[in-house]
RNA sequence: GGGGGCGUAGCUCAGCUUGGUUAGAGCACUGGACUGUCACUCCAGAGGUCGCGGGUUCGAGCCCCGUCGCUCCCGCCA
């Protein structure tokens, strides 16, 4: 079937930003909006947009009549016409090389305002140049900003990533499994959206911040291997690349140990980027959480640029400097950043990046740059003549934070990516992978001393590592992975713990003491580990994020068809509301000071 | 919860530094002219709660206080 045949319908033959030389000839009938009309007094053109693109209708005294013109010549942008005429070949003269359909035009003998539009409150059609109205506009009147060409090629790409989704997953033997939206509020983590029970007066149910313990429940029941484009819930506030509700590819597979999950993400990142029409490595570098804190400052590295991190703590231990020896006698480090062609930069400029390591934490920089071969800066006079300084290479600056890795890691990172966009070293259009493995499992809070889980209470520990230090539960790694792309988090997953005994020793460690709080909050699933669990693991990438990366829009707003403001709102259709009385009372709520 | 930016015609913006006659421009819109344009061109016109409230002042778009909305960032996001 022709696609002419597959969109011809009722009311049109063709769609018309299809129409290209070989539909010369035809008669043609088409249906679309009026994107902008061009009257020159004996012809008039109509630029007709559909989903395909835009074509040109023109309405001359020698094929279209009186009416046909006149009503071409009155009808107002944005309004739904039908039109029906002939494809006929421009002359060469009046080609349009920068339409799809350039080489042809219509001419029209009929025309049909079926769908009246008033005149657009923001733009669909611009100028040159011509900026976005703002934002709140653009979500307020969402459906002429949604008539836009690039949002709409936005969304057909998200389609179009959905499908390869299922398709990569359903050929490798997942199932498409779906899980509830109403479900059990969970403690910990992100913060639960509410929903109130009517007929369990002051019970509620939580929309989902993931489907992670329906998921392990279905390995448990033998379906062997799930996924789900599962839309996730967090009441958090939000930013640029978050929104309150977003879409997960979730993934959940038996018998398998981190390698086979790892294996299957490259596959189906690869899928992704290929449909996308980009490229993605088949096995991609994998680091491990310790090595990328050590020599990046963060479990997400951007590797497309190098700047690593060096430990110089055994070479300012012999040196009598006073800031570093403190922080080396407090069991602190000394780590700094090489920046070859910074030794040019004013001490303004430095300033600026030291502000930038100081919001992270750090007390500050200390500085020391290479100059026609001499060392300079506070720390010169302790340096010369020391051999470890000679990788610092003439013309480079190096910066220094002292300290414990608590602090300097996340300094050192803010430092490495500010003079990495200040050297002009990151490019575009690099695409650098990389898996992060061995997160550790928990983290403890410095002033309170409790443990929380890193990626989840239900990620497996390393066995070895229980086995070597049982006593010792903060120096466990977790079998938890991260997928990253230059420096942003595509997904993560993790091995699960299977064994309920185990289970019930994560959730003691993490302070959900007494088997009756576990059974209260998660006794289900220790119920279920119970009764014969196979080993599984997992893994689920942010859709949005992916969709938003691939077609390179600026805003997860862009490729959401009715997204949140940042205030959490949908201005189109007014959500959230004010509710009436009688429906909070039947509810069983009522209202506070609000 | 905290910090920064923005808010003037339907849209995008100027005007605010240094308060002073009737608040301007481009696009869109309305009317007119035009037979090959494609951001058509040309002529004319209409269009304003300067986000909202309060204050200072003889006088506020402009200064001050508060507030609302959008946005970016920090906290937060197992």
């Amino acid at each position: 079937m022709s696609t002419g045949d597959l969109y011809s319908t009722a009311l049109r033959s063709a769609r018309a930003g299809a129409l290209r030389a070989a539909d010369a000839g035809r008669e043609v009938s088409l249906g679309g909006w009026v994107h902008r009309t061009r009257n020159l007094g004996g012809i008039v053109f109509v630029d007709l947009r559909d989903i395909d693109g835009i074509a040109q209708i023109s309405f001359g005294t020698d094929w279209a009549s009186a009416e046909a013109i006149a009503a071409a010549a009155s009808v107002g942008v944005e309004s739904v016409v039908l039109v029906s005429g002939t494809v006929v070949l421009r002359d060469a003269a009046t080609k349009n090389p920068e339409m799809g359909t350039g080489d042809v035009e219509v001419r029209a003998t009929a025309l049909a305002v079926v769908g009246p539009a008033v005149t657009p409150a923001i733009p669909v059609a611009r100028g040159r140049g011509e900026k976005l109205a703002a934002e709140e506009l653009r979500l307020k009147y969402r459906y002429l900003d949604l008539r836009r060409a690039d949002l709409q090629a936005n969304l057909v790409l998200r389609h179009r990533l959905l499908q390869a989704s299922r398709r990569f997953l359903t050929d490798r033997g997942y199932l498409e499994l779906e899980t509830p939206i109403l479900t059990k509020p969970t403690p910990e983590g992100a913060r639960d959206y509410l929903v109130p029970s009517r007929v369990h007066p002051g019970e509620f149910y939580a929309l989902p911040q993931s489907p992670q313990i329906y998921k392990q429940l279905f390995m448990i029941c033998g379906f062997d291997r799930y996924f789900q484009i599962a839309r996730c819930f967090r009441d958090e506030d939000l930013r640029a690349d978050r929104q309150p509700e977003f879409t997960q590819i979730d993934i959940e597979a038996s018998f398998v140990e981190q390698d086979d999950i790892l294996s299957m993400a490259e596959g189906l990142i690869g899928a992704l980027w290929l449909e996308a029409g980009a490229a993605a490595p088949a096995v991609m570098p994998r680091i491990t959480y310790a090595d990328a804190m050590d020599r990046y400052g963060t479990d997400r590295p951007d590797l497309r640029y190098g700047l690593e991190i060096s430990d110089w703590t055994s070479v300012f231990e012999g040196i009598a400097f006073n800031i570093t020896r403190s922080a080396i006698d407090a069991g602190g480090r000394v780590r700094g950043i090489v920046l070859p062609g910074a030794a040019a930069w004013s001490r303004k400029q430095v300033d600026d990046v030291e502000a930038l390591a100081k919001s992270a934490g750090a007390g500050g920089l200390l500085r020391l740059k290479r100059v026609g071969g001499k060392l300079e800066g506070p720390l010169a006079k302790f340096a010369d003549g020391v051999g470890a300084f000679d990788a610092i290479p003439d013309g480079a600056l190096a910066l220094f934070v002292a300290g414990g890795d608590r602090i300097s890691s996340p300094a050192l990172d803010r430092v490495r990516q500010e003079c990495a966009t200040r050297l002009g070293l990151i490019s575009e259009a690099a695409q650098c992978f990389v898996i992060v493995t061995d997160f550790p499992m928990f983290d403890r809070d410095p002033e309170t001393g409790a443990l929380s889980a890193v990626h989840h209470p239900f990620t497996a520990p390393h066995a070895e590592d229980v086995a070597r230090m049982p006593d010792a539960p903060e120096r466990w790694r977790a079998l938890a992975y991260d997928v990253v792309l230059n420096g942003t988090e595509l997904g993560g997953g993790s091995i699960r713990t299977s064994d309920p005994v185990m289970q019930a020793r994560m959730f003691t460690l993490l302070g959900i003491g007494d088997a009756e709080e576990q059974d209260r909050r998660f006794g289900f699933l220790l119920e279920a580990l119970r009764a014969g669990a196979p080993p599984h693991g997992g893994i689920a990438f942010g859709f949005d994020r992916i969709v938003m990366l691939l077609s390179g829009a600026p805003s997860l707003r862009d490729v959401i068809a009715f997204p949140k403001t940042t205030a959490a709102r949908a201005l189109f259709e007014q959500a959230p509301t004010r509710v009436p009385a009688e429906d909070l009372a039947e509810l069983h709520l009522r209202l506070g000071d609000a």
